[in-house]
DNA sequence: AATTCGGTCAACCGCTAGTTT
DNA sequence: AAAACTAGCGGTTGACCGAAT
């Protein structure tokens, strides 16, 4: 676009805006699998993108981060924002956070466009809008105090299935040895989809420490961006955390230190299933 | 066939809180 | 202490598109 007038020196870059065109997206998705986004305002000027940071961060977190789902909301994630919605009010981020692979705006959007209106619908033609609040009315407290730790225990949607054997065994052979220490717990803990673990805030109550978007944390993070391959079972969504023990699980990476600063990530869930993918890790950036 | 209408959703804007200089 | 900068949040806008007229 043009460029405003030339003669006053203002460094006001004229940043384009509006839709993302699929090279953008290309040239932006690349970037940061491969060195990590770290700070917002320098992604565009290392990426070259003519746009401001906060369209790239804005654009990445709601389009292109891995395990994104679009489409369709299920019925039980517009349940669940039903539930939450009525505790927490328009804590779109909060809400969001218990939907995997949905970002506040997409909920947003949703409840402007469709569950709005359903609620205004069932309050005025009814007495107690009664499924959607029974139920988390008995354990809806103060909005400020709201606790998911027994939520997120028992809940459906956390897709927690018994592991059977052999369907948790990945193919490569890595990862047989590598997970051998994990074969006891396979057999009899629930198998947790690596995508939904990441994103529940709590398992059996205690806390996860988990987050798709840190930057410039001086905390050891290991910021893990993949992509699955064949060996992959299930639903792979990468995203970023901190490998280590969580409550009865635990979270392995695997060659991370031999390809630092972008490269190769073998990743094990804490029930061994195994991804590998491109990885960066934002401490090393 | 052309125009208007209405809904959706990606993206922008302004603000806040936290951090760094 | 304060100014500058950054990430993140939620409200809002407007481009786009299908349906209705």
């Amino acid at each position: 676009m043009g460029m405003g007038c030339n003669g006053c020196e203002k460094p006001k870059a004229s940043y384009r805006k509006g839709l993302w065109s699929p090279e953008e997206d290309e040239r932006l998705r690349e970037y940061i699998i491969r060195h990590g986004h770290g700070c917002w305002s320098a992604v565009p000027i290392k990426a070259g993108l003519q746009r401001n940071g906060k369209s790239c961060r804005l654009r990445w977190i709601n389009y292109l981060r891995p395990g994104l789902k679009h489409g369709m909301f299920t019925q039980e994630e517009e349940e669940k924002i039903l539930s939450l919605h009525s505790m927490l009010g328009n804590k779109w981020s909060q809400i969001a956070r218990h939907l995997p692979g949905r970002t506040d705006n997409e909920v947003k959007n949703h409840w402007n466009s469709y569950l709005k209106k359903r609620v205004q619908k069932s309050e005025g033609s009814n007495s107690s809008n009664s499924s959607v609040k029974s139920t988390i009315s008995n354990n809806a407290t103060s909005p400020n105090s709201v606790d998911f730790g027994d939520e997120a225990n028992c809940n459906q949607t956390a897709k927690i299935e018994y592991a059977e054997p052999e369907s948790a065994s990945p193919t490569s052979s890595l990862t047989i040895a590598q997970t051998t220490n994990n074969v006891q717990v396979q057999m009899q803990m629930p198998k947790i989809m690596f995508a939904d673990w990441l994103q529940l805030d709590y398992i059996n109550g205690k806390e996860i420490r988990s987050q798709f978007d840190t930057c410039g944390s001086d905390e050891v993070f290991s910021n893990i961006s993949a992509q699955p391959d064949e060996s992959c079972t299930g639903d792979f969504v990468p995203g970023f955390c901190d490998p280590g023990i969580y409550g009865d699980f635990e979270l392995q990476l695997e060659n991370a230190s031999e390809n630092q600063g972008g490269g190769l990530y073998d990743i094990f869930s804490p029930m061994g299933e195994f991804f590998s993918g491109l990885g960066a890790s934002t401490d090393q950036i």
